[in-house]
DNA sequence: GCTTGAATTGATATATTATAACATTCTAGA
DNA sequence: TCTAGAATGTTATAATATATCAATTCAAGC
């Protein structure tokens, strides 16, 4: 069994996931030091339940942990919050799952593309410039000019398709 | 100027819609026959909604016009007739729109990939196998089994390019 | 320290999209 | 004609997202 490469956009099942949450906050203080941004407690709390998994989760279940955290918070509160850590680059939108997941390289301006496993649910963005260059290729052929690709494809990860599908939680 | 050629997927500004509509009826009408589907008033009237442009019409406004139309009808009215449509190819969701597009090869099992123009709202729709090998190879290299890959690509159709997105409406 | 304006958050209401559950009607075939 | 399954009607509600205005907090300059 070989080990995860050093870049693979996919998160192991087994992977060090405290690692993960550690590495995004550093980004993100880093970020925002570089860029005047103020990291709210209410931004620090939502960037952190987002980060809790590589599953995308939805606008309610973060409105839940942060009333669970002590929170008082309104749906407002909650997309107001996505969407600075969206515009960010911290946080992308799933749109086919009505969900948010946390980016791993919020320096780039970028739109990602996204697998997304059926089984455990857990998500990888992956920045291929073939894929991207396939569709703005294709789509020149008919003289459309590609300004924001949706790229969002559901399937098994790795570990999902080792196991048949069978399926297993995890972070 | 060029003429629109025969297999464009994107639809023309000046295009025969009606003659897109007649054809799309016709492909309906084959298909139900085929498949010894019932082809009822409903389904029929949902169709012909969906196929009054290329833009991606919401299930709401489906609604309304079914109203208007002076049909009883309730949400789940449309959502069914929808989903029964979708099962048939006959129409397709777009996730990043929360609406629905007519489908004019049905005949097929597909996901396609859809142009989506952000000024004149009309959307087209492409089958590239080049696309989808790149999204499936790429997925590949972190052991990932793609099985529905979702491509939604809003940008300029090639009329909108030449008004350089002043835009206006059209069928 | 104080003031002030902008950014952030709170709070309330409501819009938009979609599904659940059960009743009724229609239709094709026995 | 009868009947079973398909299709539609009906009512209620869930899930996702936005609009609006008020209150609070924060940082910068005085």
């Amino acid at each position: 069994m070989p080990g995860k490469p050093i870049q693979d956009p996919f998160p192991d099942h087994a992977h060090d996931h405290d690692r993960c949450v550690k590495e995004a906050f550093d980004r993100a203080e880093k970020l925002f030091k570089q860029n005047g941004l103020r990291l709210t407690d209410l931004r620090r709390s939502v960037l952190e339940i987002i980060w809790q998994s590589h599953r995308p989760i939805g606008a309610y279940d973060i409105l839940d942990r942060l009333k669970d955290g002590g929170r008082r918070a309104a749906p407002m509160t909650v997309y107001r919050t996505l969407d600075f850590l969206m515009e960010n680059q911290l946080v992308h939108r799933l749109t086919s799952q009505n969900a948010y997941i946390g980016c791993d390289h919020p320096e780039e301006s970028h739109r990602g593309q996204f697998l997304i496993c059926r089984t455990c649910g857990v998500v990888g963005e992956l920045s291929d410039a073939r894929i991207i260059t396939a569709i703005k290729e294709t789509a020149a052929t008919t003289g459309f000019s590609v300004e924001a690709p949706v790229v969002e494809v559901t399937g098994l990860c790795r570990d999902c398709v080792e196991l048949d599908g069978a399926g297993r939680g995890h972070a």
